[in-house]
DNA sequence: TAGGCTATATTTAGAGA
DNA sequence: GTCTCTAAATATAGCCT
């Protein structure tokens, strides 16, 4: 009189954790993936509703994959956080372009269209920079998973990145 | 037959709203203290959940205020994020060490113990770090808000860390 | 290995203190 | 400007495909 009789609910539903780390590989991966795609869907809404600018870093722990999100961009948070400056506001498209430059070698992508581009992920190598709505709200983005091999990469992005902020006092100094 | 009579709820209970720019300042304020804290909430427990190194900088629109989360701290994954290394899992005390000193200049609390912090946020300026669980998770920690007057420190701050940087190869080489 | 599917665990909008 | 309280909106754990 259990096995499958009468209204066996589906699933057990979500299951209360706690939060210690995740002993099995799997389960964490899993774990991971769906977390972090939660944590930038917040960041972009964060940003959406109060007109923040947010920067997010995550790197894996085995796979040692790098995530990024940023708004309006990660370069140029990261970069006026290293400059130190906060010209406040909206960014120039001076500096957007700039930073679209920087990023078109990772494959991005546009925070509202995360859920279509989900669907299309397999052509995703062949997609350089989607860029949807960069009127309104500026744009946001993240990068899929850079892993070690793609360090090289990164170290020169960050490299351009200095050499951007050593020059901003006479090439950038847009309201400031 | 409906002024104040029967089973009034109390309250609405949680709104839908539109992720779109809340126009009205104070809400915006509101949700930006809520949901900032909420993701950074997110962001320690995937930290805690899947041993994934963290870092968010987010900087309000108009107090231009920055907050910053790190796992093991902002500076060392950001660092590690400039200079291309991905040395691996765990940190080792020496760069836990080296950052708390870093961290040292900021309100820091740790991560779990935000509810208790809050309540006596009021001394916050007599607090400068607190670390609680530093040998199973690395410890957490993220920044009261910086204004804009504090932007020298944070300056110094990046200068420091990008001296970090620099030494790293004959300094800072732990694992790598 | 990643994508659906519920049923719950959490988060949080709105209003008050 | 912050903290609490509630009820409804979301996020997501464990499964299954």
């Amino acid at each position: 009189m259990n096995v499958n009789t009468s209204v066996v609910k589906k699933t057990q539903g979500r299951k209360k954790i706690a939060i210690k780390p995740i002993d099995n590989q799997n389960s964490r991966h899993v774990t991971f993936s769906k977390r972090r795609l939660g944590l930038f869907k917040k960041a972009s809404e964060l940003c959406i509703l109060t007109g923040a600018e947010i920067v997010i870093l995550v790197q894996s722990l085995k796979r040692q994959r790098l995530f990024t999100f940023g708004h309006p961009s990660a370069d140029a948070v990261i970069d006026r956080y290293i400059t130190g400056i906060s010209s406040s506001s909206l960014s120039s498209s001076t500096t957007d372009e700039f930073n679209l430059q920087q990023n078109n070698q990772y494959y991005s992508h546009m925070c509202k269209d995360l859920e279509a581009e989900k669907k299309k992920k397999e052509n995703i190598e062949e997609e350089k920079l989607v860029n949807i709505d960069d009127n309104n709200n500026g744009g946001y983005w993240w990068n899929e998973p850079i892993d070690t091999k793609g360090i090289d990469e990164l170290e020169e992005f960050m490299v351009a990145l200095e050499n951007l902020k050593k020059n901003k006092d006479s090439e950038l100094r847009i309201n400031f």
